[in-house]
RNA sequence: GCCCCCGUAGCUCAGCUGGUCAGAGCGGCGGACUUUUAAUCCGCGCGGCGAAGGUUCGAGUCCUUCCGGGGGCACCA
């Protein structure tokens, strides 16, 4: 069938028909005619002419005439062709296109008599010949495997998959937008990072030629972006990849798009406040409906608490890694490995025991020290819990934020550091490395300082009723 | 890395306990039809069942290995 699509290429070169013409002026999207002719009765005519373009997605032939349906990003519309408006020639090679060729037309809209929005062509134009076959049209394309390794298949079978990154875009879109009028300014620092940083997770590891020397894939931007705090652009936000050499799942993806915002003279309830505002603010303006309620304020509650109210422990009443084993097996929760430090524990206990119920955004806040070597200790909490500002925020069962007051003490940071390091002397592979260019820049005097990082896969994921990242990635990572 | 599942025409999929099992719909090709809409009607199968071995008189159908994929676990604070 392939050859049959040769075949007609031959054929329209052989007629001094062009198949890949250079261009097509003056089209508009099929939404707009759908938009100007919502009102018209069902076999109405009007004289209101337009030009579109887009791809050939379904043929109802009727000998002397053919209806044709024509997608394009925004939507589709059915074409009416009749042969004795275009004429014996120009009908002929209408009906011999094919599914999935591209094509430029020219017509009048009218309302068919079963009450459909169509255009009738007064010409047509192609635009390019399509050698393969679509995907299938009724059932669309299915196959996981070939919608995410060959996403352009998927975008043309599929108007769901075209919709969803529509949205995304316009979800990425209006996060600018609404830190760009908070006074936030876009930035770009480095992709490839002679020192990685900013948080615990395993580098891709490149190489630079000329320079002869490993650099890192940043895995994420913290670091940097707060040393322009130190340079005084007070307000800075940067929306780009991250990159963590990980295992892949429905909430993990290698290389994923994270927003971080850093804000001088503000702290991390200033930062949840603001994390409260755009995203409602987004999905307002995307149109959510979906079943999350967004509105704020959400719920607040400590890591302790949330700890305590699941699995009935109390995490701060040791920071003995056997005695927190032996405190939760008493409540039922058999499986911790008492040779994982403290705060590991922890942390398991939060993302097994609390995170999966966390369907409405819930910020969960005050994280003990050991887990945070960037935020600020908590002002308020007694010294010996030794917890820091910081909360993750969590929706729909996932985290999507991390946000902290930023420790800006540089010695106190230098500390920090230090025992980073002996951690991954003694083996862990995700203890930060000493970053002794950002300490320097604290030493500069960093203002107190707010910061965030939200995942905008994750947003997008929540924003579209998704359960898998891949599904809100064009091109998400295969094995 | 481990466990489970999947891999049949361009696409979606059916093929029970091994013996016309190489099929259907959509798509394609040829023909009819000037308002249809998963258009309809008539005719045509365009793949040899992910790959390689093996068991068997006989294998999409059973076994082994490999490849690719999905899901789960581990990992990912």
């Amino acid at each position: 069938m392939e050859d049959d699509r040769r075949a007609k290429l031959d054929r329209l070169r052989a007629d001094g028909v062009e198949p890949f013409p250079h261009d097509f002026d003056g089209v508009v999207a099929i939404a707009e005619v759908h938009a100007a002719h919502a009102e018209l009765e069902a076999g109405e005519e009007t004289d209101a002419a337009y030009r579109l373009a887009g791809r050939l997605a379904a043929r109802r032939g009727h000998g002397k005439a053919a209806f044709l349906d024509l997608i394009d990003r925004s939507g589709r519309i059915q074409l009416h062709a009749r042969f004795d408006v275009l004429g014996d020639e120009s009908f002929e090679l209408l009906t011999s296109l094919d599914l999935g060729d591209l094509i430029g037309v020219d017509g009048t809209v009218f309302k068919s008599r079963r009450g459909e929005l169509s255009l009738r062509l007064d010409d047509f134009k192609l635009l390019a010949k399509s050698l393969r076959p679509p995907p299938e049209k009724f059932h669309g394309l299915e196959d996981t495997e070939t919608r995410y390794r060959r996403r352009e298949l998927d975008l043309i079978a599929n108007e769901d998959a075209r919709e969803l990154f529509v949205l995304r875009s316009r979800v990425v879109a209006a996060v600018r937008r609404y830190l760009d009028r908070e006074g936030f300014l876009e930035v770009e620092t480095p992709v490839l990072q002679p020192l990685y940083g900013g948080a615990a997770a395993r580098p891709f590891t490149t190489h630079h030629n000329q320079l002869d020397r490993d650099l890192y894939l940043r895995i994420a931007t913290e670091l940097y972006l707060k040393r322009l705090i130190v340079g005084g652009l007070e307000r800075v936000y940067e929306l780009g990849k991250n990159f963590r050499n990980e295992g892949v799942s429905h909430k993990h993806n290698p290389e994923f798009t994270v927003l971080e915002w850093y804000e001088a003279y503000a702290d991390y309830e200033d930062a949840a406040a603001r994390l409260e505002e755009l995203v409602a603010c987004v999905a307002g303006e995307i149109g959510y409906a979906g079943a999350i309620d967004f509105t704020p304020p959400w719920r607040r509650v400590t890591l302790r608490e949330a700890i305590e109210e699941a699995i009935g422990v109390d995490i701060l009443f040791t920071r003995d890694p056997q005695a927190l084993v032996d405190a939760a097996r008493a409540r039922g929760i058999e499986d911790l490995d008492p040779t994982e430090t403290w705060a590991r524990l922890v942390d398991e206990l939060l993302s097994k025991h609390v995170e999966p119920a966390l369907e409405r955004p819930t910020f969960i806040l005050d994280y003990p020290e050991e887990l945070s070597p960037f935020a600020k200790a908590h002002r308020a909490a007694p010294s010996e819990d030794r917890l820091v500002e910081r909360f993750e925020c969590f929706a729909g069962g996932i985290e999507i934020a991390n946000a902290f007051s930023e420790l800006n003490d540089p010695d106190e940071q230098r500390a920090r550091f230090e025992a980073q390091a002996r951690e991954l002397a003694a083996g862990d592979e995700e203890a930060h490395p000493y970053d002794e260019d950002f300490v320097r820049a604290l030493e500069h005097g960093m203002p107190p300082t707010g910061g965030l990082g939200l995942g905008i896969d994750r947003l997008v994921m929540l924003l579209s009723g998704r359960r898998s990242i891949r599904e809100v990635v064009l091109f998400p990572a295969m094995r």
